[in-house]
DNA sequence: ATCGTTGCAAAGCATTTGCATGCCT
DNA sequence: AGGCATGCAAATGCTTTGCAACGAT
């Protein structure tokens, strides 16, 4: 069981890819990839979210830095968002094996979903349409099962 | 051949909802129709894009009452929306038969893909984890086949 | 010492809202 | 006539940007 990546290997692995391109690894940086290896459930945050995240290992840190954060570190791969439906995007880090999501309208959830759940749908849009799918790009609409049965 | 729905009996429709309600048909909301149903392609317009139509029909209607009556109309069902990725929404009227969306992110192109196509992803999200799929809330997102060879 | 990055504050943008006037029924 | 809807303008909420000071390399 490894679990969740170790915070120290993501610093280090984000910091050896931002030197490769002439960019550094500073507070800033490091806050945001804490705030978001320090979950073990909702891993999938709002950039409003990870704002009171940052502030919580870093009060000093500014909520513009955040959002300049996010970006480089989702140009690194270090990042990866899904779009949620209703305008939100949500940040998370790049996990070992590929995703889906799929968004809870009531409870605003995310759950993880098997890569593999739109290949069928995948290849039926390609052969109909020539409509190349990016699955993992926005998240499933719909209701979770604990908000189904409310 | 029936084509797009007759301007003339949506508005009628609308007209007639509205009322049991105690609303009422006006000319921005006629105008808004007018937008949605005058368009052959490109169905699927965002706020913006349904600003810009109605201001061709009515140039008084102010960009507010737009965005009032598509939300009016969409309570009726009149009119129905689509979350786009990125933050965007679409609005179109409420079309004969069900169908999902594919939102293409290099021109932004919708493209209608017939209703029954994520049913069985639905089932397998239902089965296992409880989740009720709504398929026509958000698009799927992807890249379109004009685009896909460029 | 360099030059990328930050905090700050202001600007942007899309959407929403309060209010007096206007118009549908 | 009565009350919902409109236009206008200001407010909102989120995100972006210009700039001087700061700090990683």
């Amino acid at each position: 069981m490894t679990g969740a990546p170790q915070l120290e290997d993501v610093v280090a692995g984000a910091a050896a890819l931002l030197r490769s391109r002439g960019d550094r690894m500073t507070g800033p940086r490091r806050a945001v990839i804490a705030a978001l290896a320090g979950r073990r459930e909702q891993s999938h945050l709002t950039p409003e979210q990870v704002v009171v995240a940052v502030a919580q290992v870093d009060p000093t840190v500014h909520r513009a830095s955040v959002y300049r954060a996010l970006e480089v570190l989702s140009s690194l791969g270090v990042v990866q968002h899904v779009h949620l439906g209703h305008g939100t995007t949500a940040y998370h880090l790049a996990a070992p094996h590929e995703h889906l999501h799929a968004h809870c309208v009531r409870c605003d959830r995310v759950i993880d979903l098997p890569a593999t759940l739109l290949d069928d749908v995948a290849r039926q849009v390609a052969d109909g349409y020539g409509f190349v799918l990016d699955p993992s790009h926005v998240a499933l609409s719909g209701t979770c099962a604990s908000c189904a049965q409310a």
